[in-house]
DNA sequence: TCGATAGTTCAATAAACATTGAACATAGGA
DNA sequence: TCCTATGTTCAATGTTTATTGAACTATCGA
């Protein structure tokens, strides 16, 4: 029934749930190729993470990623719009967030999903 | 019999074990209370947690933390004196534990058990 | 040598977690 | 209107997790 998913407020964002969110090495990828996506668009759709696992897996890890706050959620047709809560992270805990993001660069190689988040070509309206 | 436990080098510190290792709130604030202590010694032993849980409990999350490469413990007699493996991190992962650390001070009334984590008055030499 | 102190290890338990496939809902295009 | 594409929800499964108390080990001091 909800048009949209429940997200959590500002400052209702709890850093023990971020960091366990980020602990989890398809959240991580999700989170990362979010940001290596954001000079391009600042939003990907469900479907472009599908080579991280299969899509009901993916909408649980979704569902924890909006729960805590680290993603937003739009609806647009039958597509799902996803996008990092970028400044809430930054206000709520600064630092943080590009903390993590460079750590899992400097990572890339050993962390097992990140290589295949290549940037995905976006062309839509 | 081994006198020292097992701690893993530098390279083998890995991100995702960092992150679900501080996602937990005891062990954050163990963390935390290393961290604070850190100016004045850098070393804590095990009964200066207690407030946090109880005994076996502690040595449970202290072998997490040291398995993940957060902390080291070092065997002096009947006591065990762990510090924060600050360089280690740092070297591995840039900025990232100061970036968990203010995000955990920032929260501290927020996070149950941080406001316990007063100054232990350190004098043994 | 005895007793107290400091921690670890073990077994048991309950809760949370990740993963899967099947069923379902919704929107858009032929 | 039907078919297809996109995602979510649900139930089932097996794994990991945190927590507890009891038993154990080792060291220090009287």
């Amino acid at each position: 029934m909800s048009r949209t998913p429940h997200h959590p407020t500002r400052e209702q964002i709890e850093l023990p749930m971020v960091l366990d969110c980020l602990s989890d090495p398809i959240r991580l990828a999700i989170v990362y190729q979010l940001a290596q996506q954001e000079r391009v668009s600042s939003e990907l759709r469900c479907s472009d993470f599908s080579a991280l696992s299969g899509k009901s897996n993916l909408a649980y890890h979704f569902a924890k990623l909006r729960d805590c706050g680290l993603m937003q959620t739009r609806v647009a047709g039958t597509n799902r719009f996803m996008r990092l809560r970028r400044e809430d992270l930054e206000a709520r805990f600064p630092g943080l967030l590009d903390a993590v993001l460079s750590s899992a660069a400097k990572d890339a190689d050993r962390l097992p999903l990140l290589p295949e988040c290549e940037l995905v070509e976006v062309d839509r309206k």
